[in-house]
DNA sequence: CCTTGATGGGTAAACGTTTCCACACAATCT
DNA sequence: AGATTGTGTGGAAACGTTTACCCATCAAGG
């Protein structure tokens, strides 16, 4: 193996008798050169293909023309559609994007932060994960954006959610039409500021159509078992127990599909005997038996929003307090998970 | 907002009255210093919480502890257990991953080659595409390792895969057994190698069982239609059409599923009417109705067997010529939708 | 007491960029 | 003609590391 060496600019400036000052003028279009030794070192550089050797680069200019992008699960589909729609974004801009999968680890967020810093990323989004940001992690002064994940100081943070209080309003109010008096939400402990909101929509939506509040029916997952595997076990012992409900509103839409499984496999019948609502809108919901009612939550707009953000932020804009935080709405998609009403409930 | 600037060895330096070049042994444990030295620079490096400017470090040593990985659809199941199996083997190794999202577009391959040779990656492991390898995208000499993707020269590459072929075989005997005369293979067109050696399994099967070949009932999409919506739309196609079929082999659990939704929307029942099988295992397979028989591919294998070959190489370890390229085993998962033989083919 | 070898640590070059400054020359204005 | 402005270019410093090379000190051995 002969070690190839990528052409330096210095060898371009030879091959094409001018100063380096000249070639990285070129390359980089900016500042003054004529026409003719433009042409002249393009040639050049076209015929030994050089490319910029971006850590000197990287390291002369302290940034890097890369964003962080920090996400809990990148196998969960609804995290990975968000990641490749800002991926898009950012590469139509010619900006790589560092993804850092943490897999719900604080103390792999912490390392990743860390390294993203030592990379000189230009900017980082942040996706789901606990309120704290590790910015003492972060040795330099650079923009963070965050999508469900509302930062510990509020005022000057900038972020985009979805409206998951009224998510959850909309959820439980959809099994509430349809007849249900005994609601079950199936969520995640208390760490997350989604679930929390969700939380509270739920507990409002009971509120406002006079349903009592069972504590009993609140389950909330450890994050190392808030997954499908353990929606299904909960519902089980659920079950077991002899608790009675007639509905589950999942916090989202695998806990949901959990919760489906360990129905069936009790032989409760859905939509019939309870109903099911998930979150998120994500493939299975609508490829699963019987197929899903959800909350879609707008992952384009998400998105966007955020990766334009960080864009105007790393470009210094000045931003409008206004524009710094945004709640996007969401909508209810009824599947047959939640078909039929129910005129009368059998648990009376 | 005032410019945070991180510390650096130099000013390291000074604080622990030493010389850099001190600071730089200690920081990599690497040539002598004393214990004494060792805790005083130690001290002001935790105090100060210095890091590492990966940028010049990249500079001076030209290698950035990142590999670079292409994957062509992070938000298809299979690619992200994939990517996260091997995100984790190189994170516990002290090595950043760079996940480059090519969408199947050739010219964005291309650019993301150029990007992380540029990045000065010390490896790449590309995951399927194309058959060619756009080495002269990479002005340096580093390893690259294929995941289910045999480069050009097969002679002197480093890949692991699946055994597609048995898998090919494996999925249509499986048809065949359980009684499928006519079997249509729904697949995408001949680019990628994996799918050229599905195929070829097929008609290997369909020979060895003495079944005659129908090209009417080799579906081959287009890249852009290669998923679940393109076989969903062929399938209704090849009703429409009238062509006879008891059983269909899609090349993955995507395609699958959309001929099983085609299937049911022109109302011909799985599997009593067609049986149907998949290719890959991922989640969609068990959660759909009715189940899917599928190939199910040893992705931890394929990721540690290729993670730990391009650990070597960039290691510059020597690999003898039989530890260059791996065959992994697949092995078939029986569902509900090949289930019961059909004793006699109603197409007959 | 002089040599030798080990030990600890400093100096400075190099990696490939960008950009400030200076300078030469030409064109334009007074 | 002299002053001014504009244009194209080059020199060199700086970004933060690593490391080859050198030097000082000290202990041990003759």
């Amino acid at each position: 193996m002969d070690k190839k060496k990528s052409i330096s600019i210095k060898e371009i400036a030879k091959l094409s008798q001018v100063s380096v000052a000249t070639v990285s003028r070129v390359i980089n279009n900016n500042g003054r050169f004529s026409e003719e030794t433009r042409k002249r070192v393009q040639k050049i550089i076209d015929e030994y293909g050089y490319t910029t050797n971006m850590a000197a680069k990287s390291l002369r200019m302290s940034k890097s023309k890369t964003i962080g992008l920090i996400v809990p699960n990148i196998d969960n589909e609804w995290f990975s559609q968000l990641v490749l729609k800002i991926e898009k974004y950012f590469f139509d801009k010619n900006y790589s994007v560092f993804i850092c999968n943490t897999s719900q680890d604080e103390e792999k967020e912490v390392a990743y932060f860390k390294t993203l810093d030592s990379k000189m990323v230009d900017g980082i989004i942040c996706i789901s994960g606990i309120e704290e940001i590790p910015t003492n992690a972060i040795s330099r002064d650079i923009p963070i954006v965050c999508i469900d994940r509302k930062p510990k100081d509020h005022a000057n943070a900038y972020y985009v959610e979805s409206n998951h209080y009224s998510g959850g309003y909309l959820a439980t109010e959809e099994l509430i039409k349809k007849g249900c008096q005994r609601i079950a939400i199936v969520s995640r402990n208390k760490t997350l500021s989604v679930n929390k909101q969700r939380l509270e929509g739920y507990k409002q939506a009971l509120k406002d159509y006079g349903l009592k509040e069972y504590t009993e029916l609140q389950l909330l997952l450890e994050p190392s078992e808030a997954n499908y595997e353990g929606a299904r076990k909960i519902i089980n012992q659920l079950v077991k127990e002899g608790i009675a409900f007639d509905g589950v509103f999942a916090t989202n839409d695998w806990r949901a599909y959990g919760v489906m499984v360990g129905l069936a496999e009790n032989n409760i019948n859905v939509p019939s005997d309870v109903k099911v609502i998930g979150f998120d809108d994500i493939f299975i919901s609508h490829s699963c038996h019987p197929s899903m009612s959800t909350i879609r939550q707008d992952v384009s707009g998400l998105a966007l929003k955020a990766a334009s953000l960080l864009m105007d932020l790393i470009d210094n804009k000045e931003i409008q307090v206004d524009q710094r935080r945004f709640i996007l709405p969401v909508e209810v998609i009824v599947r047959d998970s939640t078909d039929q009403k129910i005129e009368k409930s059998t648990l009376d």
